[in-house]
DNA sequence: GCAGAGT
DNA sequence: ACTCTGCAACGCTCA
DNA sequence: TGAGCG
């Protein structure tokens, strides 16, 4: 007899794993109307992508219940009790206040899917891995147009960004931030503290900077920012800190993705090409483009020359915040 | 989406 | 037995 | 000192 309005629970098989999917036609992402199953099946067909984007990597949920245009969206640090026993964690420490926080530690794709089956949309992995949660192993480039910055401009600076890394020697893995920006990830040995790291990723973003004062800021506050230049957010490298992974969706109505791409498609893509309607396509034509990371790992010993060069020149200590996320 | 607390 | 409520939180600057 | 900010 007729019923209720939700329709039943399907099981989805996941590698060695079956994962309960409730509420499989609910909908997520209300712009073309794609369910909570069709997010289940976008994850499983980039599927070797994401994993490799968390793998081992503390991970933030965002989280969205009643789906992206359902009002509240859940920021999410500690795993819910109740999680099977095969979902991976790692402890965190956060000293302030004495407090830990387990948070989901991905391993296998079984694992994101049983995350969002707890409504996740949105992945955020610290840059850091299990082995040694205090030492970044990802240099992360976050290219953050302000409100008034074109397109074409995120473009110009990915390209001076690129510049920059091939003269240092490092190999940079360009993305879309699935928001308006673009990211760039540097595998690096996991030599030095987040301070360190941060302290390279500002040494580097004044180079571009200088390279296109006109174009690039490094101004932290945003009141003394011009809204049509590019921000370069070295913050995101602080401890606590995360951004969208590669192969995220975002929380909008159109549900983007932050799409990994090579530097030759940085001028001829935009944003918004990539969504969990266009990806499952695109990674079957191309597999993951980020694969390789690991295999390219950059020692930042230069970079904390420049910065010792730019503070020895007498440039203020910067400001350092801390958890939040941006673009 | 779900556990835990409150009623 | 039901309904309600959390579910993140650092360090820095400016007023 | 506290509110605002990424």
């Amino acid at each position: 007899m007729a019923s209720k309005a939700s329709s039943p629970a399907v099981e989805v098989e996941v590698g060695e794993r079956d994962v309960r999917i409730s509420n499989p036609d609910r909908v997520y992402f209300p712009a073309r109307g794609e369910t909570k199953l069709d997010l289940v099946n976008y994850y499983l067909s980039v599927g070797d992508g994401i994993v490799n984007a968390l793998r081992e990597r503390p991970c933030m949920l965002h989280r969205f219940p009643k789906g992206v245009g359902g009002g509240d969206k859940v920021h999410q640090k500690r795993i819910p009790q109740g999680a099977p026993p095969w979902v991976d964690t790692v402890r965190l420490t956060f000293p302030r206040w004495n407090r830990t926080a387990d948070e989901l530690c991905v391993t296998e794709l079984a694992q994101v899917i049983w995350a969002v089956q707890m409504s996740t949309v949105e992945f955020h992995p610290w840059n850091s891995r299990r082995a040694d949660v205090e030492k970044p192993d990802e240099w992360r480039i976050d290219l953050d147009p302000g409100p008034d910055c074109p397109w074409d401009r995120v473009q110009r600076v990915a390209h001076v960004a690129h510049e920059v890394l091939d003269e240092l020697g490092a190999v940079g893995w360009p993305k879309t931030s699935g928001g308006s920006g673009l990211h760039v990830y540097v595998r690096i040995a996991p030599e030095w503290g987040f301070k360190d790291v941060r302290r390279g990723a500002l040494a580097f973003a004044r180079e571009v900077e200088r390279r296109m004062p006109d174009d690039v800021t490094t101004t932290w506050w945003r009141k003394d920012r011009d809204p049509a230049d590019l921000f370069i957010d070295y913050n995101q490298n602080a401890r606590d800190h995360t951004i969208a992974a590669a192969y995220s969706v975002r929380g909008n109505a159109i549900g983007t993705v932050s799409a990994p791409i090579r530097w030759d498609e940085v001028d001829h893509v935009v944003p918004d090409d990539f969504t969990i309607a266009t990806m499952p396509a695109r990674y079957a034509e191309l597999g993951d483009l980020h694969a390789g990371i690991d295999d390219a790992v950059f020692e930042i010993d230069q970079l904390i020359e420049w910065a010792e060069r730019d503070e020895r020149d007498g440039a203020p200590e910067p400001p350092e915040p801390d958890a939040a996320e941006a673009d």
